[in-house]
Formats: structure tokens, sequence, C-alpha cells
DNA sequence: CTACAAAATTTGTATATACAAATATATAAA
DNA sequence: TTTATATATTTGTATATACAAATTTTGTAG
């Protein structure tokens, strides 16, 4: 019936997903930070330079968290980032990626990369972009 | 890039497991439990009176956790599940759901059935069993 | 200029989770 | 029978996360 083959397909997302997950996160370990405190890195990475403040990182995380702030206290505690008040508008912050951070980045890279083709070894290259295709309809699915 | 292709199929079941994690947590939570805890008993439902023990229910949860204990707990504090210690080998405990949890997953059936239509809802049959098919090739892919 | 609402971030607190160590019981070997 | 090993679950503890309320600063209407 139509309806267990929706039951499935979510919990199929919902079993991937938590196995990625899992494993990314056992990856990120061994260099002391999380999965999303990763996530923030590599964002603060691509700014080139340019700072990002706490809104416009929550906006870009993988997942969206309630509480950014202290998430970036652990990795200013770390020395991966800095922090400062905004001077045109004293109400935002402006977050840096210092050398640390960046230099933990590109040590993590290579493992990452190798981590994530094993992952999804198995899939054809066509089956990766069906799989971006079909997941970005879910993704942009508004529910209320 | 091919790179550049995995990083993305990768971010993009990420994204897609968490916000359907969250949105179910969300329906869950207004009935006082956690998606996990409605897993363990839909497990036990599944047993159809038989009881199981934890590494069963461990066995077969969605998102392996290191605590059902304490989870276990929980539902037993809200009266939804009873445990036992088993006659056979008194190292294992028997998990039972009562007729309350029974009744709760009744109560909750339709909703949930209505709410994963409506993430699904911009999918194809043979998308969602396509879906299914590559995801599950992830699933068998054993990490080392 | 003052009061009020909005925006951006921070903090308090309760709960959840991970991980390792501890406990209890069963099985097997000597 | 004693000792060791394996199995099943529980507990201690540190960390992570969710949620709501509080704080700080800005913008705007009167």
């Amino acid at each position: 019936m139509e309806e267990q083959i929706i039951r499935d397909t979510v919990i199929s997302i919902l079993k991937t997903g938590y196995k990625i997950n899992d494993e990314l996160s056992s990856l990120f370990k061994k260099f002391d930070i999380s999965l999303p405190q990763f996530n923030v890195l590599r964002i603060l990475r691509g700014q080139k330079g340019k700072p990002a403040n706490l809104s416009t990182i929550q906006e870009r995380m993988v997942h969206k968290m309630s509480n950014t702030t202290r998430l970036i206290d652990k990795l200013i505690l770390k020395g991966f980032v800095k922090r400062n008040i905004c001077e045109n508008n004293r109400r935002k912050i402006e977050i840096y990626i210092t050398n640390s951070g960046l230099q933990l980045l590109d040590s993590i890279d290579d493992l990452l990369n190798s981590k994530e083709s094993f992952i999804l070894k198995k899939l054809k290259l066509d089956e990766k972009k069906e799989l971006i295709r079909i997941l970005s309809k879910i993704q942009t699915t508004q529910v209320n």
C-alpha cells in the first residue's frame, strides 16, 4: 500500500541520515570537534576573510540549531574562531576563523573526502544526481 | 567535479534527515514523547503482546542509541510500557507496551500518516521507490 | 526627545545524549 | 568448585541541545 511506502521512505531517509551523521561525527571527534562545529568552521572559511555574524551562520548551517552562541563559544575556547562586536550595528557580532581554524580544516579535508567517497561508493554518478534531485523536492516542501 | 557532487549528496541527505527528524519531533512533542520514544513504542506494538528485551529494541531502533535504559525509564514513568526481569535469563529484561501506550499510538497514527504524506507530497511513487533503492545501498555499505 | 516595537544575541534551565565504567548474571574452562 | 570470560543492562558523568525568557541595541511613531 502507498502508505507503507511513504513510511518506508521516511524511515530510510532518517536511517541514512543518522548513519552518515554518526560516521562523520566519529571522524570529527578525532579532531576534538563536533559535526555542527565543523560545519560552522567551513562556513567561515567560505567567507574568505570576511566576517560572518551569528544569524548568517545559523541560516547556512546544515542543521539549524537553537543555540549557536554556545557552539561558537566552544570554538573560541579552542582557538579556532574569534568574535568581535560589529562597529556599524552593535547588536551584531562578527565572527572570523583563525589561522589555527584554517589549519584544522586543512588537516581534515582529505580524510573527510575519502570518508564521504567511501560512504557513497556503491552509488553511480547518476544515482547521486538523482538523490540530490529527489531530496531537494522534500527540502523545498514548506510545512505549516 | 565528482568530489563536489559527493559532498552535495552527503549534505542533502543530512539536511533532509534533519528536517524530517525535526518535523516528526515537533509532532510527537504534542504528545509529550520524543521521536526515539515513539520508535520504541512502535517496536513494542509490533511484538503483538510478546515482550522484547533491551538488546532487541536497540537492534531495531531507527537511531541506535547509547542509552536505551533511561529512554525506557521515561516511558515507564509515563505509563506507556512495563518492565520485568526475564525468568529464563535473569540478565535480560522483558519490556511490554501497556494499553495506555497502545492508545497513545492509536491517537498518533493518523496525524503521523498525514504528516509523512505531506512531507513527501512532491514525490511520485516511482521517486519514493527510487529513493528507498538508492538509500539502501548506502545503508548496506559497511564502514570500518 | 520619549516610548515602543523589532532585531540580534545571550543566558537560565531542563532535558537528552554519548561514552566509559560498573554491576549482575550466565557460561565455560580448569 | 573456583576462576575467567561473555552477555545484558545499568549508572556516573560530562557534554550537547531545546526552549523560553532576558538583555542589548536599533529603528520608528508620536
